[in-house]
This record gives structure tokens, C-alpha cells and sequence, in this order.
RNA sequence: CGGGGUGUGGCGCAGUUGGCUAGCGCGCCGCGUUUGGGACGCGGAGGUCGAAGGUUCAAGUCCUUUCACCCCGACCA
């Protein structure tokens, strides 16, 4: 992609109507647009940030077994009505409207009665199980208030996938092959290290569930941790749990973090309330178990922004960042201007993903959005180092670059 | 939903106790000179000052209502 033909620009001032780090650095880079409050477009950049996020989740939920569909947006009232969830007073976050014919329909802002009348309709026999399906889907919550930048709103993107056993035994196993699946999946994001399973509150189906929790300054939760134990508590069952678990208090270190990740086991309850079961091997009928399991993709975008960043930009970890390299070509010598072409067209050829800085800017400008834009490698081509034949290669996360030749680039970046 | 703050070209801002054609920086368009960490000259375009109503000879500035955005709290399967 050539920078002169992007559609989205970096700005030199961030926004004065977001104080969230994460907002203002992708606004500024030119990957997401606010809309409204909570409510933000994913840009061209943005896009391919969120669908390399996408692919990573993608391809850990389909090693375990996870089949990918997509429900949908529109809900009808009488599927909640089973589960008394349709209630605004149960339910604060509904957006809902209606049809022509005045039929009221909600807005998706959880997908876990519609999993399970699915599940009515495919699960019949102990022999359909166990089964997982999973979907990123848009989820609309009307929250009083949002906040947070991309971190905490009203429309966002979420994974959420949907376990079915014939027993508490099998979706425990399960579920466990879940937490090692999680655990990959920010270790590839770059956040694994500081990225806690901990204890939090059930909600009304079980005692505690478990969340994915983020080290993060700009986090909502509060979390107790001990990184050699490899313990974390959130602060609000933390009395809770050190009494349930033994954990000793003095041990734990308080810190600020942002759930990327929370699964649940409801068991048999949400089965039984809605009553849907399947046939055993003996004959009996039987409720189905369900465990949910959600990561916002979106929220985790935003924690990776704010998180990695430096005083100059966004530092995305290469494997979420929008394109690999980036080649700022100084001056528009024709020497410079053919040699920056020729390394674009081998980049592209060897199928690197290369941000190409062609307009005709000053060496700063094009630095600093390089740095701004956060792009794991800079490549400059100046007059400078043309004799040579050799490219100057810098990390983003590195300050001192290196002079290489085009082959070893191509290895470094090709890797 | 309670409390606090802010709305002035695309972005960031200034605008005295109401007073004349509403400014500045960035960005944008044209021409030229520039090119290793956000250059410069010359010439341009772009704003019913969030909206509605009111006070006044006169409103960006005062009053009322309203909308939006941000922060704190509450809330958060």
C-alpha cells in the first residue's frame, strides 16, 4: 500500500474530545473514527488490525474443535422472555426497537438464549455431543455511559464461543482446553506475560467465573496478583476467594488491569430454565451443560494500543500490527524514488506487507507517522546509503538502525 | 442516572467589562525553492461561533431551553 493512496491521513494534533490514550492514538494514526460516544468506525488500518486479531483467535478456537457461524443481530423478544432477561430491569444494556407490524425485537447485546435454541434444534441425542460453535459478532449494549475509547462501548466486536456437553465432567475438560487456548491466544498478541486467569464474581449462575485480565493503567478492574504463583484475584470476590482458596493476602500485589477475556460455566441451569435437553445413552432425558467463553476483540485492540505505546505512538506487536514494514523514501532524487520502488515491488512480490511512505513529505513528517502508525519495521532509502546498494532496516521498538543488504532484509522481513 | 467540565473552518486553539469586515497555528489548493526527525516564500479556498428562543441600537460574548462530547461516581454475562 502506498501512504499517498491511504485513505485515512495521521493527524498532528489528537483529538480534544477523547483523554483514553488508546482513542487518541488511533484516531490520530487514522484507524478507527468516533461516530458517536462509544460508537467507533474501524478504518482501513484498523480493519486489518482487528482481522489479524480475528485470525489468531480464529485459528486457536478452531484447534480445539470450535465450528465458526455467525448468529444474528436482530433477537425476538420471546426467546428472552424464557429466560426473563427481556426485562429491562434484569437487563440494563438492552437497545430494543420493532418491527413494522410493532413486534418488539431486541438488539444483540449477548448471543447465549439464541445459542441454545439452536442447540434445541441440533442436539437431540448424547451422540451430537459435545459441540462448540463460536462467532465474532457485533454486540450493541446501551450503557450509561461509555468510556475508554475503543476499550469500553456501546458497539464492539467480540468472539464469543459456545460449549455443549452431556455432563459437568465433560465440559470441565473442556473447559480447561479453553484457558490453554486463551492463554495462547494473548501469548501470540504479545500481552501473554502480563495476562492473568483470574477468579471474579459468577453472576447468578455460578459462584465464580473466570476472567482474562490484563496488567493496564487504563483498566477498570482492580486485580491482586502473585506473578510467581501465577495467582490472580479480582479485588471484588477478593475476600471471597482468599477464604475459598487460602491464598494469603500479603502475598498479592494490587494492580490495575482490563479484562480481555471471560468465560463461564452455567452448567445445567441454562438448559433446564429454557428447557432443552437431549437423549442419554440410557434412554433418559437429559439438560445439556453450557459454558460461554468471550474475548473482545475490539477491547483487546484498544489494550494493545494503550499498553505498548511509547511517547512517539502506537508499537504494535508484529503479529496484529496492519502491515509488517514500512519504506520511507527520503528525497525525490529519481535514484532514490527508483530504488524505493524496486525494494516496494520485491517486498510486495515476496508477499511482506508494505506500507509504502511516497508522498513528498520531509524525512521528519514521514518518521514520525512511521512511528505513530507503529509499523514493527522502518526501511529508509536516502541518497545517503543509495552507493552502497545496501537498506537501512530499524525495529520500532529499537532506536539504533542497521545497514543490510536487500537479501538479508527480505530474510529478516520474510520470516 | 447523580456530580463536574467543554462546544468558535477538517484538527488544535485565541477572542478583554457585549461594539465595527470573527482571528492564529496545523492541514487543504496553486506556483517556486527545499529534503536524515513535523522547512520556507508568494498567492488562494474554507466558519450562519453546537442548536432554538430571548434581552439589546448592537450578541461568539448576557439570559432561558436544548443537543453533543469528556471526566468522576453508580452500572458492567
Amino acid at each position: 500500500m502506498k501512504l499517498s493512496k491511504l485513505f485515512t491521513k495521521t493527524i498532528k494534533n489528537p483529538p480534544a474530545d477523547e483523554t483514553a490514550k488508546n482513542a487518541k492514538l488511533l484516531i490520530q494514526a487514522g484507524y478507527i473514527h468516533k461516530e458517536m460516544a462509544g460508537v467507533y468506525a474501524y478504518l482501513p488500518l484498523g480493519l486489518r488490525v482487528v482481522e489479524k486479531i480475528k485470525n489468531i483467535v480464529r485459528e486457536e478456537m478452531n484447534a480445539i474443535d470450535g465450528q465458526e457461524l455467525i448468529m444474528t443481530n436482530l433477537q425476538p423478544k420471546d426467546l428472552w422472555e424464557t429466560t426473563s432477561r427481556w426485562d429491562d430491569e434484569v437487563v440494563d444494556v438492552w437497545f430494543k426497537t420493532k418491527l413494522k407490524d410493532d413486534s418488539e425485537v431486541g438488539l444483540a447485546w449477548s448471543h447465549e438464549e439464541p445459542i441454545m435454541r439452536m442447540a434445541e434444534k441440533y442436539i437431540s441425542s448424547y451422540k451430537d455431543l459435545p459441540a462448540s460453535v463460536y462467532q465474532f459478532q457485533t454486540k450493541l449494549r446501551n450503557e450509561l455511559r461509555a468510556k475508554s475509547g475503543i476499550m469500553r462501548g456501546r458497539e464492539f466486536l467480540m468472539k464469543d464461543m459456545y460449549s455443549m456437553h452431556a455432563s459437568a465432567e465433560d465440559l470441565d475438560e473442556y473447559y480447561e482446553k479453553v484457558k490453554v487456548a486463551y492463554q495462547k491466544i494473548y501469548q501470540r498478541l504479545g500481552i501473554g506475560d502480563d495476562t492473568y486467569v483470574t477468579f471474579a464474581s459468577g453472576g447468578a449462575f455460578t459462584k465464580f467465573s473466570h476472567e482474562f485480565q490484563t496488567i493496564c493503567e487504563a483498566g477498570e478492574d482492580v486485580l491482586y496478583v502473585n506473578r510467581e504463583q501465577n495467582i490472580a484475584v479480582n479485588e471484588e470476590v477478593l475476600e471471597e476467594a482468599i477464604k475459598e482458596f487460602g491464598i494469603k493476602r500479603d502475598q498479592l500485589e494490587k494492580v490495575k488491569s482490563a479484562e480481555v477475556g471471560n468465560i463461564f460455566n452455567f452448567g445445567a441451569d441454562k438448559s433446564e430454565t429454557m428447557d432443552i435437553s437431549f437423549t442419554d445413552q440410557d434412554g433418559s432425558s437429559k439438560p445439556i451443560h453450557l459454558a460461554s467463553y468471550g474475548i473482545g476483540i475490539t477491547r483487546v485492540m484498544g489494550v494493545l494500543a494503550e499498553k505498548l505505546a511509547d511517547e512517539k505512538g502506537i508499537v504494535w506487536p508484529e503479529n496484529v500490527a496492519p502491515y509488517r514494514v514500512v519504506i520511507c523514501a527520503l528525497g525525490d532524487e529519481p535514484e532514490v524514488t527508483k530504488q524505493a520502488d524496486e525494494l516496494y515491488d520485491k517486498l510486495v512480490s515476496s508477499k511482506v506487507e508494505v506500507l509504502y511512505d511516497d508522498r513528498d513529505l520531509r524525512p521528519g513528517q514521514k518518521f514520525s507517522d512511521a512511528d505513530l502508525l507503529g509499523i514493527p519495521y522502518r526501511l529508509v532509502v536516502s541518497k545517503k546509503n543509495l552507493d552502497s546498494g545496501k537498506i537501512e532496516i530499524k525495529k520500532r521498538t529499537e532506536t539504533e538502525p542497521k545497514i543490510l543488504d536487500i537479501d538479508d532484509i527480505l530474510e529478516v522481513l520474510v520470516a
